[in-house]
DNA sequence: CTTTATCTACCTATCGATAGATAGATAAAT
DNA sequence: ATTTATCTATCTATCGATAGGTAGATAAAG
């Protein structure tokens, strides 16, 4: 028995595959239907305009990836054993020269998306740094620690210049720095 | 005597400011030509394709920023001067939600681009990652400072985070711990 | 006369989006 | 059980807007 995925979830995992390539505005409904194989106005049906589908992606990236911080906490983790897999999540967004954080691109592209689309990004950021200070009140000190959003900036950072680059050389720099602060 | 500043310089200037707030795939022609005072038609006599456009934009932003990186050597500065420089170059590209350098906005992009603009971009990191290494040869010992491309992600990843989020703590913080490994 | 730089006018391709038709599933009414 | 109605998900066909790009006229400068 194969389930059948709902054309609507297809739709979406095809969507952020081409954005996380290309960038938002790059990404025409044509070229996403054509994936899934299907016509570009029945994704009208699921997903009325385009700020829709980005609103859609960038909620429910943000709706995985915190699921997966609870996923983190339930192994009651060591501060650095955290962030270690903290890390590690980025990490599996990286497809060198194809891919990067959905959000990455998406925060470099804010000022020319629709504005529920730029909030979404904001929020992503957020739980991010919300789950990070979290981890750091388990501490006993912070100091010489990466604060919460300059932990994000490095990451993303890192990713951007690693997909543009061709080379882990950026992502796996940052990753050891970002680490090596915790004790 | 006011100078008249050549179209084509203007073309690029205007363009520059367009793609380092929304990126190179939402600016058109109009967009460009409109804030310039000509027809879309006309920019096409300066910059037969878009592509050429992007090239000239991205080579000239490489070559200006080597203008300004070999004004630093000439001051003859310490490793550490030299790098505080170097992230006021950056420093300066970044106008908190509308600006950020243009390779940064590119390589986020780079996938969505004409290839010899994506190459542009790489020539400009290739270029820091250089002047970076010349500086970093003129130290003593280079353990526990950042490595070229690593200072180049975290610097282009604390302003895209910046701007997206509209607040420099990214940026201030990234700053802050690049310069602190210096002596 | 040629070159330079711009214009008007237009082209083709594609964009996001809408309208209307259709086929199949589901459900309620008779 | 049959009919009627509604819902779901897709299609075809088309819209107006805009994209990048081209052709040819024009006017000024050398």
């Amino acid at each position: 028995m194969s389930e059948t995925i709902p054309m609507r979830d297809q739709i979406l995992s095809a969507a952020e595959k081409r954005v996380r390539a290309v960038g938002f505005n790059a990404v025409s409904f044509r070229d996403v239907a054509s994936d899934v194989g299907i016509k570009s106005s029945s994704i009208h049906y699921h997903f009325p305009q385009k700020e829709d589908l980005g609103v859609h992606l960038v909620t429910g990236y943000r709706e995985r990836f915190q699921a997966r911080l609870q996923m983190i906490d339930r192994r009651s983790p060591s501060p650095r054993e955290a962030i270690q897999a903290f890390i590690l999540l980025y990490d599996e967004a990286l497809v060198i020269g194809s891919s990067v954080c959905l959000c990455a691109i998406l925060s470099a592209e804010a000022n020319s998306l629709p504005e529920r689309v730029a909030t979404g990004i904001r929020d992503f950021f957020t739980v991010n740094v919300d789950w990070l200070c979290k981890v750091h009140d388990r501490m006993d000190s912070t100091a010489g620690l990466f604060a919460p959003l300059e932990i994000i900036a490095a990451l993303e950072g890192a990713m951007i210049v690693s997909s543009a680059m061709k080379t882990r050389e950026a992502f796996d720099a940052a990753a050891k720095r970002i680490l090596a602060t915790y004790i």
